[in-house]
DNA sequence: CTAGTGTTCAACCATGTGGTTGACCAAGGC
DNA sequence: GCCTTGGTCAACCACATGGTTGAACACTAG
C-alpha cells in the first residue's frame, strides 16, 4: 500500500520546520546539530523532526564519527509531484472542456458541425 | 505568510480519505452526501474532511437548493508542485555535480583542461 | 404549515503530534 | 581509562485531529 507512504510524506511536509529542514538539505547534507542551530527548539525536537522525514523516505542518514549526516532523497518528492499533477491536470482539463461548453452556449454555431442547428 | 497556507494544504492531503475526495472531485463536482457514500464513516466526518479541504483552499463550494456542491480548485495544487519541484531540482542538480566530481576522481583527465596533469 | 432532504453544529472521546526535560548511548581526543 | 561531543530514548504535557452521536439549520415540495 503506497497509500501509507504518500500519507507520511504529505504529513511530514505539513510542518513548517520540517519543510525548512528539507529546504536546507537541498543545499547540502547536515548533521542534527547544524540543522537545529537556527531554530529555537531543543535538539531533541529537531531529532524527532528528522526521524519523521526519515520514516517518510525523504531523508537518509549515514555515519561520520559521532555525526549522523542527513541526506535529502529527492525521489519521494517526485512521487508527490506525480500524484498532485495527475489530479491538477485532470481538473484543469475538465475546466477547459467546461469553458468550451460555455463558449458554445454564447455562440451556438462554433464550427461546421454539419448536423446543423438551423 | 504563505507558509501557513502551504502547511494547511500538505496537512489536508496527508489523509487518505481526503486525497480520495480530491481524486473524485477532479472528475467532477459533488455534494457531501455523494462524497460520503463510498466510505464507511459518518456523513459528519466527511463534512469535516470537506471543510479541511476548503480551509486549505483546495475546494470551493456553492449552493444548489439544499446541496452544497464541492468544486476542486487546482491552483493550490500548483502551489504545492512549485514548492516541491524547487527543492527536488535543487537536490538533483547537486547530485549531478557530485556525480561529476566522482567521475573526475575516477579518471583524473575528464576533458582537455589545458593546465595538463601530464 | 408540515414533512422531508441535505448538511452543519456541538459535545465528546481516543489517539497522534510537537514540544519539553533528563538520562543514556556512541565515538574520538587525550 | 575518562571526558567531551553528537545524538537518541523515555516519560511527560498541551493541544490538534479523526471519529462518533444527536440536535439543529436551510431549503424544497406538498
Amino acid at each position: 500500500m503506497s497509500d501509507d507512504r504518500l500519507s507520511r510524506v504529505f504529513a511530514a511536509l505539513a510542518d513548517p520546520t520540517r519543510r525548512d529542514i528539507v529546504r536546507r538539505l537541498a543545499v547540502g547534507d547536515a548533521g542534527v546539530g547544524e540543522l537545529a542551530a537556527p531554530y529555537d527548539v531543543s535538539l531533541q525536537a529537531v531529532s524527532k523532526h528528522v526521524r519523521v522525514l526519515e520514516e517518510a523516505g525523504l531523508v537518509s542518514r549515514s555515519r561520520d564519527a559521532q555525526r549522523r549526516p542527513c541526506h535529502l532523497e529527492p525521489e519521494v518528492l517526485d512521487l508527490m509531484t506525480k500524484w498532485i499533477e495527475r489530479y491538477r491536470q485532470q481538473a484543469e482539463e475538465r475546466f477547459s472542456r467546461l469553458d468550451g461548453v460555455l463558449a458554445e452556449l454564447d455562440q451556438p454555431e462554433p464550427l461546421g458541425e454539419e448536423g446543423a442547428a438551423s
